[in-house]
DNA sequence: TGTACATCAGTGAACGCGCGTTCACTGATGTAC
DNA sequence: TGTACATCAGTGAACGCGCGTTCACTGATGTAC
């Protein structure tokens, strides 16, 4: 078949990370092959090694980069419902944190590990602080609030009734929410 | 090689489940093989499908009675402490409920999570329970402790540093014995 | 402007290994007589 | 009590498939002259 025309690597190599990390969002990263992401970047499985030494460096590199991203976004935060916007969009149903959706399989990989707990890490730091913390490090209130949030996406996972799944949102936010103001 | 003197199947069958229990805490079901849940339990690796029919079979029946235990285990404890002490015990380091250990696991699978869903809802019921609920349904305030709890695990087992692993789940046991009285 | 060649991203067949599953066989225990 | 046979739990070699990884090859683009 024809070879699609030169396209730049690094490019490529963007399209193959956001492909995998939908697919590892998805099914678990385990459950996800190489070549179903490279189908789902619109390459064959092929040309994956010109652009990753193993399918665990992907994995790394994924989880890596997605918390930091997170962490980031959160630390740029600003206002006075920073946090209630923070613990809104966690806990929408099609959010699905590499923390909670990955969880499990994460603790037990290598690679990823020390940047996995960094970026937890700030992000504990960042809801200690908007929780009213004096510095930049995380609080215990703020490694509550985190694994109330973790928990709730764990669970909401793995209920069977949809119902249950919505229930268990809510309630982790209306915990942290109702604490002060309301924001909506 | 010689063969053992003949055992009983039912025997045998336990000490299977509760070998597999402990591997698929510790290393997840996808990363545990058939051959080595039958070492652990003493035996070769043929003779596991004159006790199931797959290994999907076993890591359902491993999560679904294991969840079930639990839930029947909080269900019956009793006296003014019984909350704090299901937290403590739920948060220590080698504890791994398989909620939190399993948790992205199982929220992909399709077989135990019906179970594993209502061992999810009784165990939220007990804590509501504990918390004054009137009735025997799970409140808010119950599935967000359990979202805490399962949460905590999680990150504890994700965070790097073991020092963050104890300060995480010392912050999900203050959150919620700090409310009325300390227990310790 | 045109030709020859190097480079480079991507293809797709093939390899090898791990692992779930099967199966013919073994050795011990239970039962009939 | 002893012998013959059925039953039954377990063994270990073998099979097949999926998947991570490799590699010879292709076709397009860039560069030298």
């Amino acid at each position: 078949m024809a070879t699609q025309p030169t396209r730049k690597r690094s490019e490529t190599r963007a399209r193959i990370v956001e492909a995998a990390a939908k697919l590892f969002r998805e099914r678990g990263i385990d459950a996800t092959g190489v070549d179903a992401v490279m189908a789902a970047a619109g390459l064959t499985h092929g040309g994956f090694y010109l652009h990753f030494a193993s399918k665990e460096a992907l994995a790394a590199e994924v989880c890596a980069t997605q918390l930091a991203a997170s962490a980031e976004r959160w630390r740029g935060m600003e206002g006075p419902d920073a946090f209630a916007r923070i613990v809104e969009h966690y806990l929408r149903p099609d959010a699905g944190c590499p923390l909670a959706v990955l969880g499990s399989e994460l603790g037990r990989r290598a690679a990823p590990n020390s940047e996995v707990g960094q970026a937890a890490r700030s992000m504990a730091a960042t809801l200690s602080w908007l929780l009213g913390a004096a510095d930049g490090r995380p609080t215990a209130e703020g490694w509550a609030a985190l694994s109330t949030l973790v928990g709730a996406v764990v669970l909401s996972r793995v209920a069977g009734d949809p119902r249950d799944a919505a229930d268990i949102l809510a309630a982790a936010r209306d915990h942290w929410l109702s604490r002060g103001e309301e924001s909506r």
